[in-house]
DNA sequence: GTCTATATCGGGATAGAC
DNA sequence: GTCTATCCCGATATAGAC
C-alpha cells in the first residue's frame, strides 16, 4: 500500500508537482495558510491555477504533501538516534524531537494541517481511511522504539501501547501549536516530564499490586476502540 | 463580566440578533455547518446578509452564539443534579452529561466549534484572552463539583484539579466529535471507564507510597503552566 | 499525460449608501 | 442598523496546445 501510485511514477513532471509544493511552503511560512490564495502558489511556482489544482485537489492537500515530504525526512533522521539506546524513554523522545522540529520553522501550518484533522469527515483527517497507511507507518514506528528497548513491557498492555503513544504524540503535537513561549520551551517541558511518567507508570504498571488497575485501563482501552 | 455589553444591551434591536442566531440553528440542524450559507441564514431571518455580518463576525460566531445561550441553560440543568450526590465520579459526570447532551443534537455543530477552537489566534479560541471569563466559569464549575464531594484531595493537587478535570472535558468533547457509533456509545463507555480511572487515581495518589510520584505529577502541571 | 488560459460559480466577508 | 453592491478566493469546468 501506501500512497497510491497506481498510475506509471510519472516522468519528469514530477518536478512541476514538487516545485509547486515548494512554492506553496515559501508561501505558507512567509504569510501563513489562510493569507495564502492559490493564485499566489500558483503564480509562485510559475504555473497556471488549474496547474496546482491538477496535482492537488485542494489548497489543504498541499499542507499534507508537505507533511508526507518532510515526514519522511523525519524518520530516516530519528532512525539512528532510536537505534542508539535501548532507553525506551530516549527512543520515544528521539520520534517526539523529530516530529517537533520538523514543524519547528512551520508552527502556523501545523494550525492548517490541525484543522483538516479536526473534521471527522475531511479524508485526510488522521483517523479517517484514507490516511489509514501513514497512521499504522507512525504507529509501527512506536512499536519498534518499545520492542527494541530493554523496558519490559506487561503482556497484556503490550498490544495497544503503540497506538496510545501515538496518540499521546497527537496531544503533544495540539499542545504545541498552543504554545506561545519562546522557542516552545513549556512543549520541550511537557515532553520532558510527561514521558518521565509515562515510563514510570508503565513500569509501575507491572507490579503484582497494580494487576487489577492495569486490567481496568486496558479494559478500557479495548471498549473505546471497538 | 461574560458576553461584553459595554455599549448599552442595545434597545429593540436585539430581537434581531435573536432572530438571526434562531435561523442560523435551524439550518445548521437540518443541513449542517458547512452546507449552510450566511446567505441562507440572512435570508431565513429576514435579513440581508450584510445584517448578519453586522451581528457577527463571522459565521463561526454564530455557533459561539449558540453555545453560549445554551450552555447557560445547561449549568441551570446539572446544577440540581449535581448537588444531588457526594460521590464526586457522579458530580463530574453530571457535568460531562450535561455537556454532551447539550451537542446531541447538533454534533456536527461541534465541528465548526472546534475549528474555532483550533486556531490559537482566534479570540473565541478556548485558551484565549477573550474566552477567559467562560473558562474560568467552567473551571469553577469543576472546583465546586470536587469541594462539595466526600472524596479527599491531596492538598498539593487540590489548585490543579479542576482545570484538570476542565481539560479532561475538552479532550472528550474532542472523542465525541469522531464517535461515529450508534447514539454515541463509545464516548459513554470513555467517560463510565476514565472517570471511574480518574477518580481511583485521585485517590491513590494520597497514599503515602505515592508522595513522590504525585510530587512529580504536580511539578509537571506547574512548570507547564507557567 | 501535462499544462495554459479563461470563464464561471458559490460563498464568506466588507464598504458605503441610506 | 440595515441593505445593496461588490470584492476576493477556493474550486470546477472547458477547450485546446504540446
Amino acid at each position: 500500500m501506501g500512497t497510491r501510485r497506481e498510475k506509471p511514477p510519472t516522468p519528469k513532471a514530477e518536478e512541476t508537482r514538487e516545485r509547486i509544493v515548494d512554492a506553496a511552503l515559501r508561501l505558507f511560512r512567509e504569510k501563513g495558510f489562510d493569507e495564502t490564495t492559490m493564485r499566489d502558489i500558483a503564480a509562485e511556482a510559475g504555473v497556471a491555477t488549474g496547474a496546482a489544482y491538477y496535482y492537488f485537489r485542494s489548497k489543504e492537500d498541499l499542507v499534507m504533501a508537505f507533511y508526507l515530504r518532510t515526514a519522511e525526512v523525519a524518520r530516516e533522521m530519528s532512525g539512528p538516534t532510536i537505534a542508539k539506546s535501548a532507553d525506551l524513554k530516549k527512543r520515544v523522545r528521539a520520534i517526539l524531537d523529530v516530529n517537533l522540529e520538523l514543524f519547528a520553522d512551520h508552527r502556523r501550518l501545523l494550525v492548517g494541517l490541525t484543522r483538516i484533522g479536526m473534521d471527522p469527515d475531511h479524508p485526510l483527517s488522521p483517523f479517517g481511511k484514507e490516511t489509514t497507511p501513514i497512521r499504522e507507518e507512525g504507529i509501527d514506528y512506536f512499536r519498534d522504539a518499545i520492542e527494541g528497548s530493554s523496558t519490559k513491557i506487561p503482556k497484556d498492555l503490550q498490544p495497544d501501547l503503540p497506538r496510545l503513544l501515538w496518540l499521546y504524540q497527537l496531544g503533544v503535537m495540539l499542545f504545541y501549536i498552543y504554545d506561545k513561549s519562546p522557542e516552545q520551551r513549556r512543549t520541550r517541558r511537557l515532553v520532558d516530564g510527561s514521558l518521565e511518567l509515562i515510563v514510570r507508570l508503565i513500569q509501575l504498571s507491572g507490579l503484582p499490586l497494580m494487576g487489577p488497575l492495569r486490567k481496568r485501563v486496558v479494559a478500557l482501552i479495548r471498549e473505546v476502540e471497538a
